[in-house]
Parts: C-alpha cells; sequence; structure tokens
DNA sequence: TAAATTTTTGTAATCGATTACATTAAGGAG
DNA sequence: CTCCTTAATGTAATCGATTACAAAAATTTA
C-alpha cells in the first residue's frame, strides 16, 4: 500500500506538497499540483486515516448510544444522524447497547480513548447527574429524552403537551373515559406522557381514577397484559391511550381477544408512529414523532459542540402531530 | 488529559514499563505493576486509541455496509454481528448506503484508508465481478447473498430448497394453483426464490403459468400491486407465496380490499419472518431466517479473514425453518 | 537592476502509543 | 567470588500523516 512519502517520490516533491495537495490548501502551484495528482492516480494512493486522525487528535467518528438497535423507532433517528454526519465526513460507530448501562458508559469511555469525537445519547438508561457530569467533559447530545433542569444540550418533542392533545382529541370524540397505559415509570418520557394525559383529563373537567392507569414496559405484552387489567374493570374505559405503538397494538389484540371492536366499542391511540402503526388493522391514529429531523437536528448541534466546546448547550423541541387513521372512528386519512 | 508519559514520571517508570503493564504482557515485577497501576488510577489515565492503531496499523473497526437501515430484516443481522464485535474488542461502523451503489464502494474504501479492518456487505448492489476483485485485497464477507462461483466468503440460507419448501407446504394444503411475488430480478436472492419456486411446481408436476408469477420490489406497496394483477387473472391463484414479508403484508391488504378472506379464500405466505408477521392479521406463515445466527457467523468468518487474510473463503449455509401460523389456514402455533 | 514582496517548496518536529534492542539487576552454578 | 543466565527495565526508532518554520524561487516595485 503505498504511502506519502512514495508519491512525493514519483512525482519529485517533498510530502509536505503532497499533503497540500491533498488538503487543497491552495498554496501549490498548479503544474506540481498536477504531477502530485498524476501520481497519486498512478500509485492509487489513499491517505492513511490512522495517522492522519492520530495528528490531527481527531477520529471523526462519533457514537451513536442506543437501547436497542432493532427497534424500529430508533433507526429513523438514527438515519437523520447518518445523513447528517456523511455530509460533513463524520463517521457513526453503532453503540447498541442491550439495554445496560455498562455498556451505555463504556460506549462513552470511547471519547475519552479519543476512538470517537462526540457522542449522542438516544434516551439513556444512566442517571442524569452521571451523564450531567459526563457532559461537562465531552461532547455529548441526548435525543428523544429530556432531563429536567440539566445544562445538557437535548433534541426531543414536547412530551407533555402532545400527551395533552391525544386527550383532547379522544374527549371530542366524546370519550370521558379513558385508560392510559404509560411506560416503565422510572423512565422521564413515561413519567411526562403520564403527566399530559392527567393534565389533559384535569383541563376537560374529567375526574381521575387511579385504576385507569396501567404501567406497562412498551412491548406489544406488556400492552396486552395492560389492556386486560383496563378491561376487567368494573367500569372498562371507552378509549385506551398507549405510550407507544407497541403497546397500542398489544392493546388491539387484547380487545379483539375479548370479541371487541377497534374502534366500534373502544377507541385506542398509540404514540410514536412507527411504520407498524399504519399496517395494523385498524390503523393506529398515533402522535407522530419527526424522528428522522431529530436525528438530523441532533448531530447539528453534535457537531457545533465538537468544533466549539464552550458551545452553550441547548434544548430544542421540535413538533410532533397527531396522525389520526382508524383506530379512534375517523374515517382512514392518508 | 494525561498521556503514558505523565503515567510514567508519576510511578517513576519508563513508558515501555507502562506499555507493558497496559498489555499485560507479563516481563513487569510485581512491584513495579502496582505503582504503574496506581499511577494510572491516580491520573485517570485513558490510553489513546489513535497512537495505538496507528502504532499497530490496525482500527478494531469493521464496517457494515447495507442499503436501508431501517429495514428490520437487517437490524436482526446487525445485531449478531455487534455482539460477536463486542466480544472480540471490535467497533462496528454503520455503513447505510441508501442503496446507492457509490456510497457502497465509498464505505468499502474505508478499509484501503485502513479506517477499518473489515467490512461485511449484508447484500450487494455492485456487481459480482467488481465484489470478487475487491474481496482479493480486503477482508471481506457477504451476507444474506449468494454470489455463485465466486471465490467469496459468504453466509446465507438456502433460497432455493427453503422456496422449495413453501410450495411443498401450500401443495400438502391442496393447493394447485399457486401464484408468486418475486424480489427485483436483478437481484439474486430473488431468482433463487422464483427458481425454488419453480421447481417446487415441478416436483409436484404442476405447469407453470408465467401469469402467475409477478415482480415486486420487496416493498409493501409492490406486494399490494402485484397481488391485484393475480387477483385481476381469469383464474386467480388460491394462494401466494410472496418473496418477503412486506410483499405479503401488501398481498393481504389486497385480498381484504376485494373482500376475500385470509386464509379462507386466498392462502399466502412471506419470507424473512420478521416482527410483523407475527403481528398482521392473520398472523404470516413464513420462512424463519436466522437472522441472528447470521450476523454472529458472518462477523466470525470476518475475524479470521482479519488475523489471516489467506483463510480459504467458505460459503456457510445456515438452516432456515418455515414457521407456520394463521395466513395459510393451519391454526396458530408459537 | 537591485530590493522588497509574495508564492512555492522543503526540512524536520510532532501526535502518543508500541516494541526491537540495549542495558542493568538479580539469581544460580561452579 | 566470578561467570553465566534470566528477568526487569530503559532508550530510541517507528507507524504515516500534518504543519510550523525556513529557504528558495518567482514576481513586483522602485
Amino acid at each position: 500500500m503505498a504511502k506519502m512519502i512514495d508519491v512525493a517520490k514519483l512525482a519529485g516533491v517533498s510530502v509536505a506538497t503532497v499533503s497540500r495537495v491533498l488538503a487543497g490548501s491552495g498554496k501549490v502551484s498548479k503544474n506540481t499540483k498536477e504531477k502530485v495528482e498524476r501520481a497519486m492516480k498512478e500509485l492509487n494512493y489513499k491517505p492513511n486515516k490512522l495517522a492522519r486522525n492520530l495528528r490531527k487528535l481527531e477520529s471523526k467518528t462519533i457514537v451513536v448510544v442506543i437501547p436497542d438497535i432493532s427497534n424500529p423507532f430508533f433507526t429513523d433517528v438514527i438515519r437523520g444522524i447518518q445523513q447528517v454526519a456523511q455530509q460533513h465526513d463524520y463517521y457513526v460507530l453503532l453503540g447498541d447497547t442491550g439495554n445496560d448501562v455498562k455498556a451505555e458508559l463504556d460506549f462513552i469511555d470511547l471519547i475519552k480513548e479519543r476512538a470517537a469525537d462526540g457522542v449522542i445519547l438516544v434516551t439513556a438508561r444512566t442517571s442524569p447527574e452521571k451523564i450531567l457530569e459526563i457532559a461537562q467533559e465531552v461532547p455529548l447530545v441526548v435525543a428523544c429524552e429530556y432531563i429536567k433542569g440539566a445544562h445538557l444540550s437535548m433534541v426531543t418533542i414536547d412530551n407533555v403537551s402532545s400527551s395533552q392533545k391525544v386527550v383532547d382529541h379522544l374527549v371530542s370524540l366524546g370519550h370521558r373515559r379513558i385508560g392510559f397505559i404509560s411506560g416503565p415509570l422510572n423512565v422521564i418520557i413515561s413519567r411526562d406522557r403520564l403527566k399530559g394525559y392527567v393534565s389533559g383529563l384535569k383541563k376537560h373537567g374529567l375526574e381521575q381514577d387511579s385504576s385507569l392507569i396501567q404501567e406497562g414496559d412498551f412491548t406489544i405484552s406488556s400492552g396486552f397484559e395492560s389492556a386486560n387489567r383496563l378491561l376487567d374493570l368494573a367500569e372498562p374505559p371507552t378509549a385506551v391511550f398507549a405510550s407507544n405503538d407497541e403497546m397500542a397494538i398489544g392493546t388491539i389484540k387484547a380487545i379483539k381477544n375479548r370479541g371487541f371492536q377497534v374502534p366500534g366499542d373502544i377507541a385506542v391511540v398509540g404514540f410514536d408512529d412507527i411504520q407498524i402503526a399504519t399496517v395494523i388493522e385498524p390503523a393506529l391514529t398515533t402522535v407522530s414523532q419527526p424522528k428522522f429531523e431529530i436525528g438530523r437536528c441532533t448531530m447539528e448541534i453534535l457537531l457545533e459542540l465538537i468544533q466549539n466546546p464552550s458551545t452553550r448547550q441547548e434544548h430544542v423541541v421540535l413538533p410532533e402531530h397527531l396522525v389520526i387513521r382508524e383506530s379512534c372512528g375517523y374515517p382512514l386519512v392518508r
């Protein structure tokens, strides 16, 4: 494999000149530039990035830490990240933690080892304090999760108000007894969505009934089980709002399983708008997160932070919207 | 950020000794080893991987080139890759090409630039000749796609015989007029699955009717359209075998759309066994690929190839199996 | 034409580890 | 007690680029 010195010799110049041609830093005469380029082509020269990285003390790589890559929600975010990264000649290292806190911290450590220039945490299992501490030292942006009061760059939607909008919608359809299936309550977004549900009820003067609130864990099966508990109530809800689409699907399965109709007997709403939401029957009414845009935006902020670590942290709240499909009794729109 | 020389000074030894402690290469007295370790801890020292990589001329990174990360089929393969990579202290760079050949080649170039030690192509858009040529020069393994007669490491299932099994199953249920929706026929696996379908028909003495074969492109909508063409036939099929699950879902939608029942009027079979297959109604009978295992196996072969580039190329064929669910009229098994 | 300025090119230090080779210390044999 | 072997440690070259600084060449100005 040819190196720079080989190119230099063949072109009859010094390595510095070759490096300048490579960097495109104008200070080379047209003539020698051509000579060098010819030599590079002849030797099929590719610059060694390991050497460049060491000299420049950067890796041109960022790590995306995600709990589980096979979750379709995350892959759209990753695509957004990847797109911006590619535009700026950055590589994306995959940090699939399998929901393990230790793995999460290990991936973050890559930065201290200079194997990466920055991290994106797409949700975090590590404690807020710890993350805050880390963010002081390395370029870090959190996507999809809001850590309250933290001096930290974050890109999210407003989980509280969007949940409230769901309640608005259900109430406007005449529902007064609305069940809620939350995510794990140790996760912040779960609590925020619950908060929005509760404040939505209050806003419409509906009384809050704790038996209508069930805790799931974002899986289809937990949605199924939580929905069953709601259906077992003496007075079951006429609508169920699940904190993500998977649980909404579990809910639909549970309802159908009892011989009821969706939306005829019970309306269902989800959250996230993953692809399955359009495929399931009835197609799911759900809060659509701008996943791709979240990824893009997060990466842009990270790039800024890498270039200028003293950039003021910012919390970007992107707009979401409620996509009305069939599962609440509206005609299919799309 | 402390470097090795700082640790050396603090411990009162030379950098060589520190390096030896780090490498765990026995030649250090217990006493100095402890001194050095104390110093490392005190300075919170992390070795600079950029420097190590340059010196060792390796990046400890591999690239996974995939057409589209938001396709759930690929993410399971990636998880398998990632697991093995992690076990061997390798990082996984994400090469999402968005189905662009140029991007594919660019990611492969990362190896020549020493930014990666090997590549995994999870399917390939580049021409077989080109891939073969590249594989001579760099450690490369192809997953999920079989390139005929090539001296190339590959990990796949047997697409021909598994498709034939699907026909076997449908015939055993009494179907004699079986429609087939292929993937794009410029892709090898599409042709293999078609081949299996055709030989399956032959095996059971069924005549081949070209109007029963429709070409799709692996998307839900192409499945929908292809199925409609089949339903428009004077004598429509009683069963449809789609070359992947997405197209099978499109097929189910098309059938229901005309007021027919699945499996009552028409049976449907898919291929791949992605998560949606279990969620759709009726749950899809489909060929289950060992996606995670494909990933694991591919990565293991790549590691071998990196360590010893002259390793003989091998083609591993992993076992798949037909998962019988509801879409062909069998009771739900799972 | 000589001096001043600008442009182009080259020399060598540098990034931070690893490791071949040299050196010193320690232990064992005679 | 000396010589030899082995273990422990240190010195300095090395990986392949980038870049500060120096030097040479070309151009402009007077």
